[in-house]
DNA sequence: GCGGTTTATACGCTGTTGCGTATATTGACA
DNA sequence: TGTCAATATACGCAACAGCGTATAAACCGC
């Protein structure tokens, strides 16, 4: 339940698990906080220069958090297992 | 050593407080990873439109993380406090 | 108070978002 | 396999990030 993110790729995989999980289709998602289903699709594509309002909107509909902390020794092998 | 970032200004506050953790200048950290100082500036000051590229630039340099979770239960009130 | 450092802000430029709108592509399942 | 939902992608547009460069403003120790 707690995903590790330290690519915009590991981002986009968490907001989509996360709808996925809530049943909401990228339309559904994006109608909620006002952003059109082709800003949701490129969220989850992991786009590096997406913007942080929009990661924010769709972290709040998803009732998601962020949380920043000091890197864990976790490798990124382990990190990416989790994607 | 762990911070709740609802907004992008929880997100910028936590930035500048590694930063300063860190003894490094805006100019420094920057340096580090191809952005100008002014860039740091804004992104600390909780820009809500800065780049996720930035930002994860950023945090790769100060050698945070981020991890998405679900919402705790924590007040907004209680977040505020930690800023 | 001063001088130096650090941070905020400005201008013109290029690149890219997110928009509206629309259409391919893919996926799921009867 | 056919069909409808869901997702990816496209075009022109307005808005704005981040760039180089530069300067104002705020901070700090002495």
């Amino acid at each position: 339940m707690e995903q590790i993110a330290r690519t915009a790729k590991h981002i986009g995989a968490a907001v989509r698990r996360r709808r996925r999980q809530l049943n909401l289709s990228q339309e559904q998602l994006g109608s909620k906080i006002h952003l059109r289903q082709a800003t949701i699709s490129k969220l989850e594509a992991g786009e590096p220069a997406t913007q942080l309002r929009t990661l924010l909107d769709a972290l709040s509909a998803l009732d998601l958090e962020i949380v920043i902390r000091p890197r864990t020794k976790a490798s990124v092998a382990d990190i990416e297992e989790l994607f």
